[in-house]
DNA sequence: TGTATTAAGGACAAAGTTATCTTTTATTAT
DNA sequence: ATAATAAAAGATAACTTTGTCCTTAATACA
């Protein structure tokens, strides 16, 4: 469904979520290791996602690292896609077609439209904190 | 959600489908044409969907080029996923851990369940020649 | 002030996907 | 047989995604 890149950053921002806290922040080796990540590679995704610290935060030097605000764990699961760059991915008709709509459908679009609702629907209901409570409660996992 | 690979492939065979029969076959190019796919890539496609004549059929010469029997174009669209091996693409953890089920589940496992079965019904119900139908009847179009 | 710590940023490398082009093979018709 | 036609097959190129590494900048603390 999402790429490698969107879904260390759901991950990620999740697993931030439930282990930090602003006196508590988590490094970068904290992170990937704990979502079982690359990295280096969670670095740059990291850069993203705590740009401008609208989502994620980030502080450097000595106990400095990455947490969340207890105002951005309120936010929908589909900030982080937007933050990614992938919210669009959900519109996207199954077949590729540009022009795919209401008026010129594709022969799965009035079925596949009702799935991306769906999907949409959870990603809009589902909170940040939701998710990291899931694991907190031991309901579950985000480990690889 | 799938590669443009298997986006082709989808609609090269509904295509192939609604426009052709054993005594009027499609050329790679009416079909590259047809759906609005670079001609070249749609070749290697072609290749892989009409591996002995499987799902696709081709042959070569004047007068040659691709076809489905009749006996293919009942089969569910989910066949054309798995002939591109993006069957599994389906079954995949929204989150890409490796390990998620039941038993060990990420936080969005069971809401993502449900939508993963509507994906699976959706593409198992649909056969090649329903869909096919739809364009006939002109509900439904697949040019891009 | 200097040193240790930690993320940010830039350059680059590896791998995968998408796309093109050329040659070969099978088939048909003359 | 020969020529024409059309897909199969192979090589390769362009682009994207994934991943690494090294240097720089910010911060804390002694």
């Amino acid at each position: 469904m999402f790429s490698k890149a969107t879904e260390y950053a759901l991950r990620a921002t999740i697993y931030i979520a439930q282990k930090s806290s602003i006196e508590n922040k988590l490094s970068l080796d904290d992170v990937a290791t704990g979502i079982g990540s690359p990295r280096a590679f969670t670095a740059k995704i990291m850069q993203i996602l705590s740009k401008d610290n609208k989502l994620v935060s980030s502080t450097r030097g000595p106990n400095g690292g990455f947490y969340i605000s207890d105002k951005a764990k309120e936010q929908p699961i589909i900030a982080i896609l937007k933050c990614m760059n992938e919210r669009d991915i959900i519109d996207k008709c199954v077949l590729g077609l540009k022009k795919c709509s209401e008026k010129e459908p594709c022969p799965l679009h009035f079925q596949y439209k009702t799935i991306k609702a769906d999907l949409l629907g959870l990603f809009e209901l589902k909170s940040i904190q939701q998710l990291a409570n899931e694991i907190e409660d031991g309901n579950a996992t985000i480990s690889n």
